[in-house]
DNA sequence: AGCTGTGAACATATTCACAGCC
DNA sequence: GGCTGTGAATATGTTCACAGCT
């Protein structure tokens, strides 16, 4: 019942929830926070008090009625509208989260490609011609592109997020193997591919 | 000093310690926590807590000695040996990863392709032709083969984990949109790109 | 009876503050 | 003087346990 600031462990446990629910049969209509602690690995007292945050949406005795929760999570996400988002970078990693549908399923429309390499200008994936990064600026000034996913490589990275915080981009996902710095009110998180094997590696060679 | 196990969170952190004194000019050959703070925005107090963890590396006054530092890291996380790496699922995202340089950049060595598309198999990624996920328990049996990405859809993840677990797997990342259940024992990350964009946009929602 | 919502207890993680050493 | 290493303090996150509602 805490309306207004959510935990940062708590958002970014609020999509597993809507991908869980989203998997389940149409004929489930409810859903109870033991279900969705044991498809998520999670305590149920986790989940429930990570649902309380949105509010009290549960019905005791019964559980959550699963379209209601959705929405709720949705709405909380700020995911009713579709967020505009483009991708700069159209190397292996780039193309592929261009072609890759799973954004559009999650409500997120891609709707530019750009790279700094004179040769990939004019390629098309996923519909849409690769930009030059110069064409950065005017491209987003005055539209509404919200979001920016930096595939680049890790040299070009912190440039590129520079020349997206002074477009205005605010939020930015940045695939790059390099740390970005961002000035305060620039949401950036960093998903580095090599660092996740290497933290499994820690566990591997500590067993057998 | 306190050897023997480390905290999550500082296993989480070392890869990127690792990462931000790779990109250090090469005449930089010592490094303090307050630059390598500054380089991975944390606090210095938690740089030293997490290099402590590693035995007392450092020299009051002056630093740590870059190299050695480096190497202490690697030996912790298991990285002096290339782990031997699958990839399971040949879509997009697959061959993407397969023909991304980065693992092997990290220590990684991909070894093998497989999808369950009759189609894909005998194309070839990266030097690899793609093998029928049938193939994977003989191919590991007796293999040094350690660790598997799943890059498959999201129906077929469960799955393909029971099979690699099956196969003696113990380190599993899984880039499918769905949360993969794997007995103790069985190290499981969960990499999910579509969340990570949720995950900004309800920082991006509330700002403005 | 069954499940939510939540205060209290516990666990983990981060930051401070400073002693100790070069 | 400058930087590490670390106990203590704080902050955040998770789990328990149970009251409260249906």
């Amino acid at each position: 019942m805490k309306q207004g600031t959510i935990p940062k462990a708590t958002v970014a446990r609020l999509p597993l929830y809507l991908q869980c629910m989203q998997s389940m049969a149409p004929t489930e209509t409810t859903v109870s926070s033991e279900t969705l602690a044991r498809m998520a690995n999670l305590n149920p007292a986790n989940v429930r008090k990570d649902l309380s945050f949105l509010g009290s949406h549960g019905v005791r005795g019964v559980g959550y009625d699963r379209l209601h929760l959705c929405m709720q999570i949705k709405l909380e996400l700020g995911l009713i509208e579709a967020w505009q988002v483009i991708i700069v970078g159209v190397g292996n990693l780039g193309s592929a989260l261009a072609n890759y549908g799973g954004f559009e399923a999650a409500g997120f429309d891609v709707v530019g490609l750009y790279d700094a390499d004179p040769e990939k200008i004019g390629m098309e994936f996923h519909g849409h011609m690769v930009r030059p990064v110069s064409a950065l600026a005017s491209d987003i000034a005055g539209s509404p592109i919200a979001m920016a996913i930096i595939t680049t490589p890790a040299l070009a990275a912190q440039e590129i997020a520079d020349t997206l915080v002074d477009c205005g981009i605010r939020s930015i996902l940045n695939f790059a193997p390099a740390v970005i710095q961002t000035p305060p009110g620039v949401e950036c998180r960093h998903v580095d591919l090599a660092t996740e094997l290497q933290i499994l590696s820690y566990y591997q060679a500590r067993q057998a």
